[in-house]
RNA sequence: GGAGAGGUGGCCGAGUGGUUGAAGGCGCGCCCCUGCUAAGGGCGUAUAGGGGAAACCUUAUCGAGGGUUCGAAUCCCUCCCUCUCCGCCA
């Protein structure tokens, strides 16, 4: 959520700001409502204060064992007036957060301009691509010609379409992926292993901004508990500090989390129907920090820079690329997605997504820190990434290391995850 | 799933339907005293919102949401969470 104040204060700066977002930020409606909720609030506040000190004194007045009925009727009289209003009040300041729910983060003066994907701004390359004097072949044909491989038949017999299952050796190379980015980001790069719930209630999806407005994205869990199965690690592992009122110097909070991730993909239907690329459940290693505001500018640079780390040592071709206002998402201030190269597409392709979100999620969470300079309880600043996607960084292996038999080349970093096994054939 | 106990400020912990934002303690901050240290004393110490140039005024908050009442931490209802015992289960 946005600082309502700012919102009142330098409205038509921030509209500005969002159209580069593709926003359009209705300052004269929340002008008008503001000044609603001005209104009614005040007449709200002082009836209630003239109701509270008419009520202290009907409490001294009997304590004195004086005749009440006068006062009594006079504060009972003001209590329809104070009713309306107060529903009224209730109304004007439900629409305003209602409203303020559901418009983004204001992006940071380094986002480029641009309404999708193609405007994105390459900062880096990082590998030799290489040249393969074979016909190349795509993950999932790759996949699938193995005996210990990928089997997205049986994986559609099971469940449905966008699902895996993978077998023996593949199994375990996803496996070894799992435990040699968490080993990294913990032992390397000082983050604290978390194990989290993969079933969140909508508060916390709130917190992170994936609730009220990408609701179609999520699966929702039947029966009344308003519970919902995670679209990324994100979503628990920031709320962690939901509520809260961090000391400093436990700032920076770094967590690396290992979960399952569920998403619907509505709306994505003709995209990646072929493979790992897309599916409906997949698996992360995710970044997150909790960190002072100053710094988080700072700590979105060395928290790609993380992810960057695996790629390189796994020895994947990858760009570094910064998102234009109209790719980035709703809470973010500014991302840098992590393009890995896949050969069979001859491109570059998602693989990990690094995001600085401001105070915007803490705002929404209530996360905050006790700054020692002021005293006060101020509010955090949230930066996550993913270092990196299990399913794509198995898909990158795959594509980059096969060779002319079909076999596939295992990184060097992986082969004592797999116990020795340098090919997978 | 059944039975019981409980959820109060950064923490512990009291609490009567009425001047309680909430005793007391711990912690923390400032000050005093003590030639160091320990001990002692004084004062202060929640959060969010609104109005105001400011001083300051004001509203809300005792797990959450409703209700009763002129007035609710206190009474009633619903829900959530924690603990103990039983059942079931990995």
């Amino acid at each position: 959520m946005l600082d309502p104040k700012r919102i009142r204060t330098e409205g038509e700066a921030l509209a500005k700001q969002l159209l580069v977002k593709k926003f359009e930020l209705d300052v004269a409606r929340m002008e008008n409502l503001d000044q609603q909720r001005k209104t009614l609030q005040l007449e709200t506040e002082s009836l209630q204060n003239e109701r509270n000190l008419r009520s202290k004194m009907i409490g001294k007045a009997k304590a004195a064992g004086e005749d009440i009925s006068e006062i009594l009727q006079s504060v009972d009289s003001m209590k329809a007036e104070l009713e309306t209003k107060k529903e009224q009040l209730h109304l004007v300041q439900e629409e305003i957060t209602s409203y303020l729910m559901g418009v983004p983060n204001v992006p940071d003066d380094d986002v480029p301009e641009g309404n999708d994907e193609a405007s994105n701004k390459e900062v880096l390359r990082w590998g030799e691509v290489k040249n393969y004097d074979f016909e190349i072949k795509d993950h999932a044909e790759l996949g699938e010609a193995l005996e210990q491989g990928l089997d997205f038949e049986t994986a559609a017999k099971l469940t449905g379409s966008r699902f895996v299952v993978m077998h023996g050796n593949a199994a375990k190379l996803h496996r070894a992926l799992i435990q040699f980015m968490l080993d990294t980001h913990t032992l390397e790069h000082g983050y604290t292993e978390v194990n989290v719930p993969y079933i969140v209630n909508s508060q916390s999806l709130l917190g992170t901004g994936q609730l009220p407005k990408f609701e179609e994205d999520l699966y929702k869990l039947r029966g009344d508990h308003d519970l919902y199965l995670i679209p990324t690690a994100e979503v628990p592992v920031t709320n962690l500090v939901r509520d809260q009122i961090i000391d400093a110097d436990r700032l920076p909070l770094k967590y690396a989390s290992h979960t399952p991730c569920f998403r619907s993909e509505a709306g994505s239907y003709g995209k990646d129907t072929k493979g790992m690329i897309r599916q409906h459940q997949f698996e992360k290693v995710e970044l997150v920090q909790i960190v002072r505001p100053e710094d988080s500018n700072k700590v979105l640079e060395e928290l790609t820079a993380h992810a960057e780390k695996i790629l390189q040592l796994l020895e994947l071709p990858y760009r570094k690329v910064i998102l234009c206002g109209g790719d980035l998402g709703f809470a973010a201030s500014k991302t840098y997605d992590l393009e890995v190269w896949l050969p069979s597409q001859d491109t570059y392709r998602e693989i990990s997504s690094c995001s600085c979100f401001t105070d915007y999620q803490a705002r929404r969470m209530h996360a905050r820190w006790r700054n020692p300079d002021s005293g006060k309880p101020e509010l955090v600043h949230t930066v996550n990434g993913s270092g990196l996607a299990i399913g794509r960084t198995l898909v990158a292996i795959f594509e980059n290391g096969q060779q002319e038999d079909g076999s596939i080349r295992i990184p060097k970093v992986l082969v004592p995850y797999m116990n020795g096994l340098e090919l997978l054939s």
